[in-house]
DNA sequence: TATATATATGAGTATATGTTCAGATATGCA
DNA sequence: TGCATATCTGAACATATACTCATATATATA
């Protein structure tokens, strides 16, 4: 058997503790997965304007596209991302589709992203302490 | 002056008042690309995770690579775009940096994001409907 | 059926992005 | 000073992704 000098690998671990408790509290893999999608979703300028703006009414693929200044195509692919993950949904009239928000959660997700931002943040020093592990 | 056959354009806009209602309502750019970015921050696997193990304790570079499997490098590259947008901060303790959340943001977009994608949803109907204008 | 409109879909493409590697910087200690 | 450890940084690269174009589908109407 063959000895290494070094005790040391690329997946150094100082704290073996701290890394074998947040494995045992870590999220199962596809929750994981589906919520990085959710927040993927709204991580595009395009879609985050979509969904501002179907907050306030429902619009058409036609009316979106005009107002992003893109391709009805391009809207009609990111719409479907979004009804895909039951961000919006639509119903029809005619020959037209109206899109809406699906439930409330986008709203939130906004408002608590705009209070993030808006914080007197960039240097500002709203420590605000949470009881963590130390 | 020519005329053309086709009202027509590339850009139609079937709603012209909604379109128009829709702009006056539009976020600033900079706050939309903010948001944006911000989302953007927490739409990717290995940000979610590191993420979701500092809300429960601080943690160092090396333990967050030992968690996620990826390298040291990767870790602190993903780390500066978290402090950049205000998300983490860190402490220092000799050559150790612990890094923690910056504030309780990022909680709640979590939780609000879970809240979503464990609703019923996939088929359910859970209307609430919102007042949007039709 | 035939035509028109609104939307959806698939392929192709240019850009964005996450990772690794190599090397730089910072702190602590002999 | 010199060495070790922890972290950071820049470049390179492979993959993901958002767009456009061409075309297909769906609904309404003549």
């Amino acid at each position: 058997m063959k000895h290494k000098k070094k005790d040391k690998c690329d997946c150094r671990i100082i704290h073996e503790d701290k890394v074998k408790e947040a494995r045992q509290r870590a999220l199962d893999d596809l929750v994981t997965e589906d919520l990085c999608q959710t927040f993927k979703a709204l991580g595009d300028i395009s879609r985050l304007k979509v969904l501002w703006a179907l907050e306030y009414q429902e619009m058409c693929v036609c009316d979106l596209a005009a107002l992003l200044g893109i391709t009805e195509s391009a809207v009609s692919h990111q719409l479907r991302l979004l009804r895909t993950l039951r961000l919006v949904k639509n119903r029809r009239e005619g020959t037209i589709l109206y899109y809406r928000l699906a439930d409330g959660h986008v709203s939130q997700l906004v408002r608590i992203a705009l209070e993030h931002i808006q914080e007197p943040g960039a240097g500002g020093q709203e420590l605000e302490e949470r009881d963590l592990k130390t």
